[in-house]
DNA sequence: GAGTGGTCTAGACCACAGA
DNA sequence: CTGTGGTCTAGACCACTCT
């Protein structure tokens, strides 16, 4: 790249086509902070110029960014690095649909706890973290038409999230996502989900006002960033007598 | 296309960027059995001349394609018309993993029925039929790691389906994709799948050896051609002791 | 060696946003 | 009006497969 005739050693080891590893450079940045959520990013023809590659290319990264929602496209305006909104949240990162095919986030939330503690072995296997060290747990209690109806155990790093367990209850949104990527600088990309069924127990009896035995769906997720690094653990005992959890095959 | 200075007329209504026309338009021939699964389609060179367009139009159109795993691409012997693999039924259509991660397709299954009869009000809404339309219904016990843990009952549209409530059993394969694709020229493209936590009854008791009232999964899944025609209506009702049901968020 | 898809380039024109 | 991304073209060269 920095020159055409000479291979590469400004990217780790090289190796891959020239569009590869402009995607990756370009990735590093934004994990790296470079360029923030929201921001514009320099021209096509700026970044070919700086990376030393034709418009193309540097095209053919932007796109393939693009298709995996690392950064947003608009014509005659430029290309930005994606940012969480509510439609990401919604149609992305929330799967829980009414019987009647409704698709809303919560209303509101109450938050039971947040507070700093170790991590459990499966939190410190999740986050990849030490078996010694801290993260900040928030519990709380998720509304679904007017009900509550899924008891949410979040667990993060307390080392990428300091002070997140001051945080006053009231100021903790819905949509943590946004927070993680306005207060800390984190914004996750992607998620992995296992799924399985669950009987209530005693405090889902008393927290959401479902029958002792009733099966639930309990939701485990890990979220990671676009580097690949889990940041965040989470729970999720959800009331399923109004809901059905949607997954799209292709 | 035809003309390059005139506007198609060749294209349903037109509209749109060539490549995205000529997208829709090799969708339609592998719809209509054109080019079969498994097939070679012509080279870029050939479809380019074909449709009055550059050579990289047409790639594009076949990139877009290839990422739809609508057809698959090999450098050096050509494009190619997707096939249902194990593979593909694995990763795409199959998210039940072990408690140890292990991914397996069910080896073994048992068919406990095949006969035609009158769709339900849920099959004639999810399949798009009349509601006095047939259609075939297998029901089957699928095996998952040595034990019998899945309950199927799956629905497909006689009309489509001719003939198959009258296939012997045991020439059912564990994949019916694959048999929907070389039997009935039918191809499964993506489905949807909607989730929810259920009691074990009576016959789950009989038939999986679980406990009455132990929480189950249910799926109900409904899947469609690359045309957007559902095609077959599925519900199964899986033992989750021992797996758990996996979601990859984007 | 011939044919295929994969990469990279260079340049034209269009559609859209905003000063 | 300028600058942006979106589309389309034409041609070069590479990597791979098969004969």
């Amino acid at each position: 790249m920095s020159d055409a005739n000479a291979p590469n050693t400004d990217i780790g080891l090289d190796a891959g086509p020239l569009y590869r590893q402009i995607k990756t450079q370009i990735v590093r940045r934004i994990a790296n902070g470079v360029w923030s959520p929201g921001e514009l990013l320099p021209s096509e023809f700026r970044l070919a110029d700086e990376f030393g590659v034709s418009q193309g290319t540097v095209r053919k990264a932007l796109d393939a960014l693009a298709s995996d929602s690392v950064v947003v496209r608009r014509q005659g305006k430029g290309t930005f690095v994606a940012q969480h909104t509510n439609q990401r949240a919604l149609f992305h990162f929330f799967h829980l649909v009414g019987d009647d095919g409704s698709r809303e986030l919560p209303e509101t939330h109450r938050v039971l706890a947040c507070r700093q503690r170790p991590a459990s072995s499966d939190e410190a296997h999740c986050l990849n973290l030490p078996v010694s060290a801290k993260v900040i747990e928030i519990e709380r209690i998720r509304t679904l038409a007017g009900s509550p109806a899924i008891i949410e155990r979040i667990t993060v790093p307390a080392r990428l999230f300091a002070g997140l367990d001051a945080t006053p209850a009231t100021d903790l949104p819905n949509e943590l996502y946004r927070l993680y990527e306005t207060d800390y600088g984190i914004t996750v990309h992607r998620a992995v989900e296992n799924l399985r069924p669950i009987s209530a127990g005693r405090r889902d009896v008393s927290l959401l006002g479902i029958r002792t035995g009733r099966p639930m769906l309990e939701i485990q997720r890990t979220a990671l960033t676009v580097a690949g690094t889990p940041v965040e653990r989470r729970i999720s005992r959800c009331d399923m007598r109004r809901h059905s959890y949607i997954s799209e095959i292709v």
